[in-house]
DNA sequence: CCCAAAAATGAAAACGTTTGCATTTTTATT
DNA sequence: AATAAAAATGCAAACGTTTTCATTTTTGGG
């Protein structure tokens, strides 16, 4: 039995380099960490030996010393979901322009099962992570705290958040929507959300729509609040449910995926979007502009926010944790696309 | 200035815990890797003292030893796209199982940009690492031959593959959504895939949909064979230009995602699915099921796929490199949903 | 109870780098 | 050309574990 090979056979390490280049090991260190610092035609050497050996950098051996292992984690609710998907190639993107790597993880909106990972991440060392949202369990937080490990919270903007935060002012995002349906007239108004419990991004835009109709002193009525997944059968489902029996005029979808089930559901049953409902979405995502009719809702910049989260996560490495909490706001624009349109007074 | 502040503060180590208990750094190690050989009581102790200082193992220091770091690479054309989403949460949940992580990087169909990725993959170590595909440049495999890292082609299944492969038969895929529209009488069919230089996903779905025009003595015009990125916005537009100047009564598009275009721009023409165009896709991504209409389509178990490739990379670590190379194939199932039906004959 | 065998633990040498300090080489100044 | 200062390089001690080997403790059969 091949008990754990360990053959590590064609793997030259830098002494090998060395050897070959007739220099010692400390300054093929220097080759690949400070090039400057070694002179050009040394530099030469050791570029041709690492290369005819095929050498490729220990990056954790490196760490031992450096406390930076050049990786940083990010963990969202779920990957298998448009939601997040622009977001984290973003930031992986990003990262790689650092010349850090990405370790991800879900956790299935369980926040019990975050802290399990974020054990599993710092286990493995990593410089920093980006947590969605601002829900987390207090272990966790611990965990990140006591080994003083850069965190930023994304998605969100919360002016008042204890974590760094980037991301978008969610309850405006709420308003905003809602707004524009009743401007349009739309008074029987139905509201599908995701479960606000552990999220704070849902919680937020429901916030958000709630209060524009305390504003114009409108009640949702009990019977107009509905909780979905985020899952276009789901919502399917539920939107056919909604529009036999409450027959809404107009549906704010606290999330696209949603919106799209809501649409399929008014094709599925015959009606018209706009002309017998109105529809609006939030997070603009894939798919949501070309779809027919497009989708009415706002821009969510997630290619934005990933990106500036891997800079902000990096620069936080290279200049030491700033003392000071940076909140970050990142602009939405509305979509005003052919989902919505005017209340047709019958 | 803080210069790279070299803190680790409040992070003990082994060290810290074994004298806590009172037990030798060995010990505490063993704790953590072979439990069962560590006596009862002993390992009480130690449990609680590291429970006590909130220690968290270092994965990394361990691997020196080990040569195994407990991450496992994944590679994948784009992860911000329905199609690998799905693949990438199964993988990375399964390995999570197994208590390792996942580091993960997009090419953007771009083979070059591969070469980067992996070589940033092997300076962290990796324990094995799943491709999609068969299409890899030379420099990346030979790097991954000479450190004999456990390499899988993930995706599309080919019995002479030279990587052990777990996949579908993507040219048998091909033929099946072919087969079922000419089985509905259709002739006028275009063919909308992706460009399939470096994808053999694609060129293996396009040959299986070639394939059977050729068995039915049938030739597809060139007219009828177009080359579609993969996104909806895109294939839209061009699901518009080829209905509008080709009128065929039916699509085949290499993936679900031109599907929803194609659909969206029958929608936008006016034109009805099924009645006065049939559609059908590969992949069954999420959503396919719920749009109206239903999408005909080919599902591609991305789920399972990610599940076994996670299970068998850690096989592969665990009991050596098994010297043959397997290859397994994954079902695929025909969904005949509503977006497709016969030929009305005029 | 005794002793051999087995089980549990400890001591110390790795693992492949980085880095502070010492040493050598180069450069600049006079 | 001599010397001080600066730049380049080398030496060896880390980094936080795991693991081999040696040692101690426990177990079980007579």
């Amino acid at each position: 039995m091949a008990k754990r090979s360990r053959s590590r056979k064609g793997a030259p390490g830098i002494i090998e380099v060395a050897a070959r280049a007739g220099v010692s090991p400390a300054t093929v260190s220097r080759f690949f960490n400070t090039p400057d610092v070694v002179k050009s035609p040394t530099r030469k050497r050791i570029e041709q030996a690492a290369s005819d050996l095929g050498y490729i950098r220990d990056r954790m051996a490196g760490s031992m010393h450096n406390r930076f292992s050049g990786t940083i984690g990010l963990i969202v609710p779920t990957i298998d979901n448009a939601i997040f998907s622009e977001l984290i190639e973003a930031f992986s993107s990003q990262l790689l322009v650092h010349d850090r790597t990405m370790l991800i993880a879900a956790h299935g909106y369980d926040l019990k099962r975050e802290v399990g990972i974020v054990r599993s991440l710092l286990e493995r060392r990593i410089d920093g992570i980006a947590l969605v949202g601002q829900d987390h369990d207090t272990i966790a937080m611990n965990m990140l705290a006591q080994r003083n490990i850069p965190v930023i919270s994304i998605w969100n903007y919360d002016q008042d958040s204890y974590l760094p935060c980037i991301g978008a002012d969610n309850f405006a995002a709420g308003r905003t929507v809602t707004k524009h349906l009743l401007d349009l007239g739309h008074r029987n108004i139905s509201l599908v959300f995701a479960d606000t419990v552990g999220n704070d991004r849902a919680r937020e835009r429901l916030r958000g729509a709630l209060s524009v109709f305390e504003e114009m002193q409108l009640q949702p009525s009990g019977q107009n609040l509905h909780t979905c997944p985020y899952d276009v059968g789901e919502a399917k489902k539920l939107g056919i449910d909604i529009l036999t029996s409450v027959k809404p005029s107009a549906i704010v979808c606290g999330n696209d995926i949603i919106s799209h089930g809501a649409i399929y559901a008014c094709q599925a049953l015959g009606m018209r979007v706009p002309e017998d409902v109105s529809i609006v979405g939030i997070g603009d995502f894939r798919g949501s502009a070309h779809m027919e009719p497009g989708l009415t809702t706002i821009r969510l910049p997630a290619k934005r926010i990933g990106s500036l989260a891997a800079d902000k996560l990096v620069a936080m490495n290279e200049s030491g944790m700033p003392s000071k909490v940076t909140h970050q706001k990142v602009e939405m624009n509305f979509m005003d696309r052919g989902s919505t349109a005017a209340l047709q007074t019958p």
